[in-house]
RNA sequence: CGGGGUGUAGCGCAGCUUGGUUAGCGCGCCACGUUCGGGACGUGGAGGCCGGGAGUUCGAAUCUCCCCACCCCGACCA
């Protein structure tokens, strides 16, 4: 029984100035936690009890697929990450450290390489497959800008576990077995969730979805179809191409002058304004023009190559889906000196007809899905002042390759059925990831199968951030007054509020109620303070959250 | 890393522009008394290196410079 006279807490009467999103503030607020460091918190009694709770309902779910706990240190050396390349890839996002002796550790954002090590290790036979393990256990990432409490951290407890498999569908039925494991945990935790997709499939077979918390306070933006089940981070987002039209049907393109058309707008206007260029049947929309952007990608080695990028002219480019699409290679302006050196490229009016592996830039084209076959635009001449109307693909121009980097905008096409889309925003709060061998490969893990012959094991990684998924539950579940959680993971089932003047009988009978609940399993907070008005009781119990209160 | 904001008692804040007795207020905390169903009241207390450092000045919470921390926006985020 938790009796508020004697628990470790003290609940605010006001909001913390530095908390911003409602499961921060709250959660300070009614003394579950305690900010203790840049991105780190303390957890108080209260903090703990719904911690653990959360904790042991994946920690069954997770059992209960036969999933096994291991448990790995946080700190660890170098070696492993330097083979897999993180070591570098992470970048300032990981905490490094030097020993006594000066050898290089870090602590772990994640570990990959370590259960991947630990399998090769132990097993060595197509017989031990598959297998999965896992642990809940502190990572260390050194976020740039840890905010919103729990919700992003520099130190925070996830689940982590790694599926090992001789195939691929071994994989598949490990992934699927998470899929469900993840759904259940959920479920049983009281969160509402989306999952979606979070890869391209065209980016080869890797298949990986995320669980996210519809929160506006989330960091991720979705698109969610308004009528089937499809839902995908925007950097997935796959467009429903158009029919292909047959290109014998264009007319012939035509470079036409057109002075002072700086933007789309001003290109649409001059269109629509001028007799001889007006559509018959239609006004021009920005959506009949092909914007080329060109960038440069930055690639691991240091080197840049430039990218020019053709979408509708109603779009722009998302930097986040493009830089998903051209990853590891990152994104960077395209100078006044790249221009100089690319003299092919005319400011303001960069059209397709230059652009290509094989054209005179010789710089690398992508295009947006929208643009196939017989398609028709009004695009950028190459010449200033110049645009060039029906160019049309297939025959004036080709790109050499479809790339999904355009804005997603809400009442896009579904891709499955059609209907529209709509935007919102969530927290991750799982992952699931057929990573298949880039881990085993690089570490060498390897099996001996049937025949004897050296197999790859092909692996999995499936998080859940159990301190996150906390937060994320207190940010759905409450109200101006405070908390309200759900029964599986509040600190109590039931509680009792004594008031009244100590000799009043208010107090003996709550304490016999509490007794009662207490041996019929229920879990009892019970607010035994003397000499507390019942105001501060009331407010107390709404702010703490108990989803019964008596 | 860029932009903005804030650091004064456990919490929330005023004071700073225009330097000047002992640095204030509300809540919380301690003691006694009165209260006792929606954050009661009285009386008396405890609690501060005014984020840190260096300067200017007879004198700095207040002015100047440097640093640190936190919050928000952006960039970043396996």
């Amino acid at each position: 029984m938790l009796r508020l006279s004697t628990l470790f807490l003290r609940t605010l009467r006001e909001d913390p100035s530095d908390a911003e999103v409602a499961s921060h503030r709250l959660l300070v607020r009614a003394g579950y936690i305690r900010r203790a460091a840049p991105g780190g918190f303390t957890w108080l009694p209260l903090g703990w009890i719904v911690f653990r709770n959360v904790e042991r309902i994946v920690r069954e779910e997770m059992d209960r697929e036969g999933f096994q706990e291991v448990h790995f240190p946080a700190l660890l050396p170098r070696e492993p990450f330097e083979i897999s390349g993180r070591w570098t890839d992470y970048g300032d996002n990981l905490f490094r450290l030097k020993d006594r002796k000066g050898a290089d550790m870090l602590l772990a954002p994640t570990h990959e390489e370590m259960f991947t090590l630990l399998v090769k290790d132990l097993y060595s036979s197509y017989k031990d497959l598959p297998l999965v393990i896992y642990q809940i256990q502190n990572k260390f990432r050194d976020e740039a800008r840890p905010r919103a409490g729990l919700l992003r951290g520099r130190e925070f407890t996830m689940k982590d576990s790694y599926s090992f498999d001789l195939d691929d569908e071994g994989l598949q039925a490990s992934y699927d077995k998470h899929r469900v494991a993840y759904q259940r945990t959920f479920d049983r935790l009281g969160m509402p969730y989306v999952i979606v997709s979070a890869m391209s499939g065209a980016m080869g077979g890797s298949a990986s979805e995320e669980f996210l918390a519809p929160l506006a306070v989330g960091e991720d933006t979705y698109v969610r179809c308004t009528t089937c089940d499809y839902a995908a981070n925007t950097e997935a987002v796959q467009v429903a191409p158009p029919q292909v039209l047959p290109v014998a049907d264009a007319p012939a393109a035509v470079v036409h002058e057109t002075p002072d058309t700086p933007t789309i707008q001003t290109l649409v206007d001059l269109f629509n304004e001028r007799a001889d260029l007006r559509r018959p049947d239609r006004d021009w929309v920005a959506a009949d023009t092909l914007k080329n952007l060109v960038v440069k990608l930055k690639h691991p080695d240091g080197t840049t190559t430039p990218l020019a990028i053709g979408v509708p002219g109603d779009r722009d480019v998302d930097m986040k889906r493009l830089e998903a699409q051209v990853s590891p290679a990152e994104i960077e302006a395209f100078t006044e000196a790249d221009f100089a050196a690319n003299p092919a490229l005319v400011k303001g009016y960069i059209g397709p007809g230059v652009l290509g592996d094989e054209k005179a830039s010789g710089i690398r084209y992508v295009v947006d899905p929208r643009i196939v076959e017989g398609t028709r635009w009004i695009t950028g001449a190459d010449q200033p002042g110049r645009h060039v109307a029906d160019f049309t693909y297939g025959r004036d121009f080709v790109a050499d390759v479809v790339i999904e980097a355009a804005e997603v905008h809400g009442g896009d096409p579904c891709p499955r059925c059609g209907s529209p889309l709509e935007i919102a925003r969530g927290i991750e709060i799982g992952h699931i990831f057929q990573l298949g061998r880039k881990y085993a490969e690089a570490l060498g893990l390897t099996v001996l199968d049937q025949n004897g012959k050296t197999r790859t094991v092909t692996m999995g990684s499936y998080g859940i951030g159990v301190s996150r998924a906390m937060a994320a539950i207190a940010e759905m579940n409450c109200d101006d007054k405070g908390l309200i959680w759900p029964r599986n993971i509040s600190p109590a089932d039931v509680h009792i509020d004594a008031t009244g003047n100590p000799t009043d009988p208010q107090l003996p009978a709550a304490e016999a109620l509490a007794t009662e609940c207490e041996a019929a399993g229920l879990r009892v907070m019970l607010d035994d303070r003397i000499g507390v008005s019942p105001g501060i009781k009331f407010n107390d119990a709404e702010l703490i959250g108990v989803p019964t209160i008596v």
